[in-house]
DNA sequence: TCACGGGTATACTGATCTGTATACCTCTCG
DNA sequence: CGAGAGGTATACAGATCAGTATACCCGTGA
């Protein structure tokens, strides 16, 4: 569960593979890319790529735990720069503020799960365990900051935080939006 | 903007091909289904798929059309039925209630906009215009209720009700709890 | 009557898809 | 020395991809 050093140390061309597979199944589409083209990209051969993963599949399933290890690396470290409890229960949002600065193509897990429909796909079960993942972090962190009703404001902040990051490539506002409200709801449950 | 009536009036197989093409590239997604198999699953040949649409990029553009269609009905349905100008500004969310007790696969426009990452895309377009509208909704329902800040509650709203169904699939309570939030938000929103 | 729109049937093109086969190279470590 | 791990290079199989070509059928309306 905590998607932590289980990982096997990928060589170096394992490395450069799962390095192309990000940008390019995160930029273009996973369905729309194919393994030759990530074969390419990262200057390996095809023969190589499926020594190291097996199947188109699993690559999916490392690109998304791979992703999934940083953005947990970059919330957790959100959190430690937050000033009090209080302020790290929606450290997840400034988080988000900061990656959506520089990336227009919204969640990779949740695209993913748009991509990829089928429960038992190795990539499905990542994405959808990446959420379940941050809905009990937020959870963890209310009750840390002794919010009343953690669990219901758990949920609630978790569908801010999926409803800005969905639509962050619309550039409609919700990322402020969502951020704002977060912080309003958190102060409520402290006091309250 | 009212993607209303200016619809060509279908042909009884091109009928039928939107209808496949609704059900496959929902449930399966857009880049996985291929034209091939939406000639099949509707009964018609290729031939008349392509003299009917002209390629499959315009066939998506169709079927995120169609289902805008129908989902701008539904909305309008539950806002007429709802009992006050209070309640119309959160209909959306019981049309939501709805539809995703009976599907599993969350938004197809959200779902389209994941797999298309190309804003000159048919389909792109149809996908942000419909998030769009139903963020002008939002504020327009709020204004014709007398909410305080009818703009910044929209978007409120909207990251709301994009979160819900964004998380819907991963069946972790959010629908209910985005939907009691956003009665929460526009009762303060009425009475301040 | 006859042209035309809507549709069927079948075959095809050229590209791309995932995945495999065969053969060779090079470095490290026991 | 020798074995094995990691990797390269090239070619291939079999399926599927979007899209086109050719030829025919049938109903309606001018």
């Amino acid at each position: 569960m905590d998607s932590g050093s289980d990982a096997p140390p990928l060589t170096p061309a394992g490395r450069r593979i799962v390095d192309a597979a990000e940008e390019l199944f995160y930029e273009r589409g996973i369905t729309a890319v194919g393994v030759d083209l990530i074969a390419e990209h990262s200057g390996v051969t095809k023969r190589t790529l499926y020594n190291r993963f097996g199947s188109k599949d699993n690559l999916v399933a490392a690109y998304l735990t791979e992703r999934d290890r940083r953005w947990r690396s970059e919330v957790r470290a959100a959190v430690a720069a937050s000033g009090s409890a209080e302020d790290a229960v929606t450290a997840p949002f400034e988080a988000l503020r900061s990656w959506t600065s520089t990336h227009t193509r919204g969640c990779a897990f949740l695209n993913a799960l748009a991509e990829l429909p089928d429960p038992q796909h190795p990539g499905h079960r990542v994405a959808a365990d990446q959420k379940r993942w941050l809905r009990g972090l937020f959870e963890a962190l209310a009750t840390e900051a002794g919010c009343h009703g953690p669990a219901a404001l758990a949920t609630r902040l978790f569908v801010l935080h999926e409803g800005a990051v969905a639509t962050a490539p619309l550039s409609l506002g919700t990322v402020a939006a969502a951020s704002d409200l977060a912080r309003e709801l958190v102060r409520a449950a402290v006091r309250g």
